[in-house]
DNA sequence: CTTGTTCATTTACATAGGTTGATAAGGCTA
DNA sequence: TAGCCTTATCAACCTATGTAAATGAACAAG
């Protein structure tokens, strides 16, 4: 379903217009039949990417919409820097970001991707409220919605669909993910760890130097060039 | 404030009766000053747990008690075996269990312990609906509340509190929980490792044999033995 | 007390992966 | 075209950890 929806995004991508500060998108204004207010393609995609999780009421779309501050950074700009205290989250409407850490002796570690179709955010820092460990990074030249997490949060108290989607979201991204990932670690081996990667993450290896794609596997780019030539030879 | 509490409910362990289907435990049957039916001290203990995490109203208190099934469990006996599809969820009033998966090399690892006042579950399984692939078993005797998986999500959807409670409880034990054990699998080394379970979970070590320790920091018994050889070297 | 069982330790050897530095191989840019 | 980055590959060596088997220690059961 979701590599569906990135295929359907990317369409997207030949008609935007970029800006410092923030983008403009072919705009319908009004709707023909109802005369109302409509959105910009990019809140229309990230409220599509909700949906999907749980259907959300007019009311609440609308109040996201609302939330919703489209904002552009370029490739090697930050979303967000390591020891930053974040206040927002966002969505991916075009582009690709990295979330890593580092750790004492200087080492990175990609912790995740995030390319069109998600919400990167630095989700721990905002439950504490402390300063992030990890920064999130534009690989690419990135169109972004930014979420205010205390407006979010607002929100999510005074919605209850918005909290069954959230719970949603929380349960599909993280909780099925991650006990993926803590398995994976463990128990598999970087070779069966970068067989499994390219099949989840189709096309994202080629918007990848191996260097991420080494950090993400947790192995230098050394071990993944030599993994890279074993299965080429065994194959 | 979690290692308080479960010291607090150690001291219950004491006068605990144990019986084959379910477990008997001193009871009010009704409060004194309001002639009200009281609840048996395990589903308090499991209340408290959960006020800890978001005040919940006197009447989904009321609910949850209602679906909260004492469980006895001898040292041995599966809470849930691997590849059965699981239907409940359960909050450990003494005892401790761990959930584990096994890979094709039939090598197994602990991915977490349950000890007093957690919640055991097989959450991606009854989420997905799907077999599965951990099992949870019992490494002591456990008197253990049962609570069925579809009644709970009943619930959830009509308790704006318990969905809130529910956010909080992903947030605190998926959410951080599990990213700082990935960012430790990846960047830490395995001595690293073992000195922060020590810490992490003190007092846990004394009940486990160290093989399960090991399974559970992802190396074998005869590498944390020889890395418990060089910290009392080292020491 | 003796025996068997379970678990931790130890030894010898094998392997995946890290480290360092050299060497290509492409792409920009002047 | 020449030179300069960046990135991938490769080689030589090192280290943490796995594997397999032997030994020891604790302890429960007869």
């Amino acid at each position: 379903m979701w590599v569906l929806f990135i295929g359907k995004l990317l369409v997207h991508k030949s008609n935007r217009q970029l800006s410092r500060t923030g983008y403009t998108l072919p705009m319908r204004y009004e709707d023909k039949k109802t005369g109302m207010a409509a959105w910009p393609t990019s809140i229309i995609a990230m409220l599509d990417t909700m949906k999907a999780y749980f259907p959300l009421k007019p009311e609440t779309q609308a109040s996201l919409a609302t939330l919703a501050k489209p904002t552009n950074l370029a490739k090697g700009e930050y979303f967000l820097k390591s020891g930053d205290t974040p206040t927002s989250l966002a969505f991916v409407y075009s582009g690709l970001l990295r979330a890593f850490t580092t750790d004492v002796e200087g080492r990175e570690y990609n912790k995740i991707f995030f390319a069109e179709g998600s919400f990167p955010a630095a989700m721990v820092a905002l439950l504490t409220g402390e300063p992030s460990r990890f920064a999130i990074e534009c690989l690419e030249d990135c169109q972004l919605l930014e979420i205010n997490h205390a407006a979010y949060r607002q929100l999510l108290h005074e919605s209850d669909d918005l909290k069954l989607f959230h719970i949603r979201y929380l349960e599909q991204n993280w909780i099925i993910e991650k006990e993926r990932r803590e398995v994976e670690l463990v128990q598999a081996d970087a070779t069966d760890r970068y067989l499994a990667f390219l099949q989840r993450h189709p096309g994202l290896q080629e918007r990848l130097p191996q260097y991420h794609i080494a950090s993400h596997l947790g192995i230098t780019p050394t071990q993944l060039s030599r993994i890279r030539k074993q299965i080429l030879e065994t194959a």
